[in-house]
DNA sequence: AATGAATGAGCGTTCATTCAT
DNA sequence: AATGAATGAACGCTCATTCAT
């Protein structure tokens, strides 16, 4: 009797779920394994959480919604907590994978804009993601798995790497602290993509990047 | 015949209690009264709830916190999530007006900075405050009370009337969208003030209003 | 301190209040005295609980209703158990009371149709009294009061009386046990009640003697 | 996915338990099950509300005194009401099937007394049906679950089809309304039984039909 | 690999009752 | 005589988790 209940590979199959399927590396890929029951369940955590937050959402909410019983969730994740976790951790790496893949251009100033598009785009595209992410973290340092602030560090990181390209083009205002400023900017992105998915403001990235460049363009000017 | 339950008088009185009294008016206060028992709840709620999140936070923790009977909350609040809504409806005032009384300056830029400063003061100094707003926030807007729409409503638009007042005074960026970057501005303060909770980092309040002067800014010189 | 909490003198007086008053002895009334709060709660008791019976109905309710504090009912009535009680207690008095009364004729059959009218009628007007006391009965012996025994064996017993005269007049048969009919005459005229009341059927308390009245026939003809 | 908690198969299987078990149709029955946990639920809340009465029961009772646990009769009921409606249905077209079964005569009056007399046998056998069912149907129309008034029906109605029958071969009292006769006739029933019960009346259920037939007597003379 | 059934700890809420004023 | 405030025991119900099959 095989128990898997603490997988680590997660990644999606070619299968169509609305969670995104990585890109590329196809070919290293096996055809039809990589556990479909576990995708309809991430899929469907993702679908209700996102609009009830994780803990009023009920195991078996989700395991319904996914058309399996409630003891697949736990064959399959072995807690409620492991499963958010993991949902965690995918979506994360998907959209640091998103803001490094749209930073690519060879003016730094272009790179943060593209970044930072990018950014939003996605969490325009998963806004349940965005969503789940700000629920966990909001109950505090205490309850915080590894996941969570291995996640946060990683696009943190992201966009203070994108900031410390600027002084190699432009003179920076050296009385900034990156860090400060990558927050500030990551809290406008998230602000940003929470106000238009949950006001339903009609709000494209590319009017969402604006104020962001603003801060930007200050900040090389100086 | 007095049935509580529904109350709205929640004025503070100028005991030493944690969540800050009303300023002024004092002259109209009632001297020795004023539901001592309901700031006892609304700062033990305050303290547990920013720790571990509301919806974790049972009634009989606040109740024991506050020294009272479970019941006692039930007599007060009549729900749990009356409590919730009123706590957050009081803290919201009194952020709102710190917002307006820290803007009181001839010059719109430095009123801008004024206003943002003491939105950061008002949330390092209450950082439960901003934590429960959040969280209750970020449920998503099918749970959300029509208390929690007011504050962000007002709080928005505490920001946006800065904004707008620097067009008297400089020559402004015509291509943004006012209310999106008051959501970006928004946005940078919620999270600078997460970030130095929640990770302590040790950034005052004149470090955190940098990066959003950088963005007025470019604003006003377009 | 006077503490009646056990009062036992719940006479009405001759104030307008939805309880019937007792009839006649107007000379022996004190004027003004017995309790006005006390009638005030027992017409509120009364009107609630016939309608969402006694167990289901909070003493809260009965004080809002009777425009009184809670604290006010443990004062007058020191439980809610009490005031079931003497609610009931005065209530049944008073239908035994019409029952003799209209049963006072000289032809023992006419007796009984006076003396069932008169039930009926009673019932008519006040159908929380017999919601009640059933609702009150069918808890089942082991919670009974002294009074609910009492109260039916005055009921029965005026309708056995009835059916002992109808002997000295018509010949009447003897293999009938006069309590087993008592009880199924007792079962008719408060199913009939009830049934007017609860399902809205238009009877009248004429048409409704009719059943009981074919019971008595045969009874006389034997 | 089986999500139990609004059942409606609760038919009883040839186990030895109080509660009768539906006659006949064995052939269709699956062998071993036809779940025993519900039915043990059913006799344990039978046993206990019929003498303490439904709301003074609690949920806690009836699981332990089932063997199980309370969570146990949520998964198996969704709610305390659910299971009182369930097992007042099931009771109730016992009843009705009882006394259709027992009104099978050519002898339309004997059918009745065949009908009544069964009536009278099965809430002999089964007094806390009687009791539970009183005390749901008297906590007044508002309260009341569909269950609850087709099962009224449903048994007035059997009356009334005996009471048709009379007029095909007797000539009957045309001035009584039938509807009112099976009102008073099922009035007698209930109080009849309860007397016994409640009173320990040592009644027997040949002593009981005899008021009835004698309402019957006159009916059928007119 | 999956699931139906069961569990039990815990939660929000109710409400009869007490008591100082 | 009356009441506002507080209480705490108890209740209905939820839900993450376990486990035999």
């Amino acid at each position: 009797m095989h128990t898997p209940a603490k997988m680590t590979d997660n990644r999606a199959e070619q299968g169509s779920y609305s969670f995104p399927a990585p890109a590329a590396d196809a070919a290293t890929r096996r055809p039809g394994r990589t556990n479909r029951t576990q995708h309809k369940l991430f899929n469907a955590a993702l679908a209700i959480m996102s609009v009830k937050g994780p803990s009023s959402t009920t195991v078996e909410e989700v395991a319904l919604a996914a058309g399996v019983s409630k003891g697949t969730v736990y064959y399959n994740f072995g807690s409620k907590k492991t499963m958010v976790d993991q949902l965690l951790q995918y979506g994360a790496q998907l959209l640091a994978d998103q803001v490094v893949h749209g930073a690519q251009d060879d003016d730094p100033r272009a790179a943060v804009r593209g970044g930072v598009l990018a950014a939003l785009r996605y969490l325009e595209e998963h806004p349940g993601f965005a969503r789940l992410w700000i629920a966990e973290t909001w109950k505090g340092p205490e309850s915080w798995s590894a996941t969570l602030i291995e996640i946060r560090g990683q696009l943190i990181e992201a966009i203070e790497k994108m900031l410390q390209r600027l002084s190699s083009r432009y003179s920076v205002d050296s009385s900034q602290d990156i860090r400060t400023m990558s927050v500030a900017i990551f809290g406008s992105i998230f602000m940003l993509s929470m106000d238009r998915e949950v006001h339903s403001s009609p709000r494209s990235a590319e009017e969402s990047v604006l104020p962001v460049m603003l801060m930007i363009d200050s900040y090389i000017k100086a």
